[in-house]
DNA sequence: CCTAAATAGTTCAATATTGAACGTTTTTGG
DNA sequence: CCAAAAACGTTCAATATTGAACTATTTAGG
């Protein structure tokens, strides 16, 4: 089923270990936007609203930075979700070039009775590895993810 | 870093594992992306080329289950690379409903001379992790994308 | 101070992505 | 054998996604 790649072990074992991590990011993923699309919500969308929720107010970029997302992107996420008035954005009085990104009430109420059933989703995907199984995959991963920052 | 969130343990667990899982492939996938630009190629594409060199003329929908899209999504994908002039598609005779894509000439020259680089980047992506714990994040992530098929 | 560089967002074009509705072709059950 | 169901792709509308060009604001260096 892997990669049919006669190379180097190392990269036999890599191409293989980013085939399966891939795959189990989409399944998970997949497997979760299930209770979002009932909500009229996409992943993207539900991010800024969990964000929002655990952070409080935010400006955009910083916003970004936290979904790993570009600008030009999060200006239409925030668009659609500002357009159904989950959330507002107000200039910064400070820093004019800021927009800070705040839920509505509607928006908090959404994201708050969403949340629960969304982490009881999570849990439910993750029930196929053992607690410690979890503890490792996030051990590696961090570790991954964070290497690929300086390349 | 992590979710902020005051709910049950395994839920907490599950929600911190999900991140790093996301935030990994993320990474990784965003990495591999520079080498692909170059040969003006985007992930999708590069994929749907990768499988026809390894696998063979492939029917587009072996192709999407492959790659874990959508036929729509495909169509589109395959649109671009045929307008490229990398892939052709023909009406299978035995069964006039599948299509079957195969790489022309201009596609096989393409993918042959990237693919050994792209393998040496996804090596390097990965030598932040042991052969071990590579071997590790495979089972692991393996385990817990062929769970979610059945939920 | 004041201009040059940096920073925050928007806009645009291109591509991706999905789900639903639809046409064609094949398979199947009666 | 034939009608109903299933399978394969396409099309469409909506959203996502990026990078580049652009505007507005702030900061920094001389």
């Amino acid at each position: 089923m892997p990669t049919h790649y006669q190379g180097e072990p190392e990269e036999v074992r890599a191409l293989d270990a980013l085939v399966k991590l891939t795959r189990a990011a989409d399944a998970v993923n997949r497997r979760l936007d299930g209770l979002l699309a009932e909500a009229h919500l996409t992943t993207s969308q539900f991010g800024v609203l969990e964000a929002l929720l655990h952070l409080g107010q935010l400006c955009q970029k910083d916003l970004a930075a936290k979904l790993l997302k570009s600008d030009g992107n999060l200006t239409m996420v925030l668009g659609n979700l500002e357009k159904r008035g989950l959330v507002t954005r107000t200039r910064d009085p400070q820093d004019k070039r800021l927009l800070n990104v705040q839920l509505t009430v509607a928006g908090r109420r959404l994201i708050r009775s969403l949340f629960p059933r969304h982490a009881a989703n999570v849990a439910s995907a993750f029930a196929a590895l053992t607690p410690a199984e979890q503890e490792t995959l996030g051990k590696l991963t961090k570790k991954l993810g964070l290497a690929q920052a300086d390349a």
